[in-house]
DNA sequence: TCCCAGGCTCTCT
DNA sequence: AGAGAGCATGGG
């Protein structure tokens, strides 16, 4: 048994895979289904996807959240990240909660947690977003992933830029996913080609962070944002799309609280998740 | 049916 | 600099 070297959840190896026990903060219908990733569906009470080319199914147990099959090896090098398991959500509300709508926005939704995306299948999906909703967002990533992933023998890899660059735009007419199909193609090619380098993007000044991914056509500000909070890690951004617009006028008087604006990317997961579960509008 | 969707680009003032 | 139309497609 070994247990996290920050937070205080233990991982043990059991028969079936790897059991995650006393962690807080970490629900998974609504971290996996806030409309931050969009290949994660429930098959028989446990949740599954492919994430950075593996299949993962994870569900909760009266011990704990296990992933069932995973090794000690992929939980350290893939999942523990993915999931962010070694930052202090109780801190982060804790903090927040001081503001009373903040407080109750927590009560709802503290139990999401950022994921941390593979930086180009994060770009990518967020592009695809644009002017859409989330079940049609889902189908045409389901479709670029069965037409142009990699067989993995149990479903199908994200494509790789690599693989989308050497496309054209009709080529991905079956994906059905109208305009954006030039704006996916320009993103493959610049990743590809080294012209637009996401390594850099987890670490370098965020302005200039926001003007590498804006070389991109199709790519503005919320896509920006959205891909340096989902794939880099960057919880400072703070995504605003017509939900979040929304929310803020109504709930904050358009401003982000000062005592939020430290976990901006977090918080703004919240919001949206409590905007859309409470159907939150201007009437 | 019609409105709208985790926006962006382009054009016209 | 700012506003507005147009964009592809289909879910509700």
């Amino acid at each position: 048994m070994t247990s996290g070297d920050i937070m205080n959840y233990k991982i043990s190896e059991v028969s079936n895979g790897i059991l995650i026990s006393g962690i807080t903060r970490f629900d998974l219908e609504s971290t996996l289904d806030c409309g931050q990733a969009f290949r994660w569906e429930q098959q028989n009470g446990k949740w599954t996807a492919i994430a950075f080319a593996k299949r993962i199914y994870i569900y909760s147990t009266e011990s704990g959240i296990l992933i069932e099959g995973a090794t000690l090896d992929e939980f350290n090098t893939i999942w523990r990240n993915y999931f962010d398991l070694d930052r202090d959500y109780d801190e982060i509300v804790s903090n927040i909660s001081s503001h009373d709508k903040l407080k109750e926005i927590s009560d709802f939704a503290g139990n999401i947690r950022i994921l941390k995306q593979d930086a180009w299948e994060a770009l990518c999906s967020f592009i695809i977003s644009q002017n859409n909703n989330i079940p049609r967002i889902k189908g045409i990533i389901e479709r670029l992933c069965k037409a142009y992933g990699e067989d993995i023998g149990c479903g199908y890899s994200f494509p790789s830029s690599e693989t989308l660059a050497s496309l054209t735009v009709d080529d991905l007419a079956e994906l059905r996913s109208g305009f954006r199909a030039k704006y996916i193609i320009d993103a493959a090619q610049k990743v590809a080609s080294g012209e637009v380098n996401l390594e850099k993007l987890s670490y370098i000044p965020i302005e200039d962070a926001i003007n590498e991914l804006t070389k991109i056509k199709g790519v503005g500000i919320k896509v920006a944002n959205c891909t340096l909070l989902f794939g880099c890690g960057r919880i400072e951004c703070f995504p605003v799309d017509v939900w979040i617009k929304r929310a803020m006028d109504t709930l904050f008087d358009g401003e982000l609280p000062e005592v939020a604006v430290k976990y901006a990317g977090i918080v703004q997961q919240y919001i949206f998740h409590y905007a859309r579960m409470t159907k939150l509008r201007f009437d």
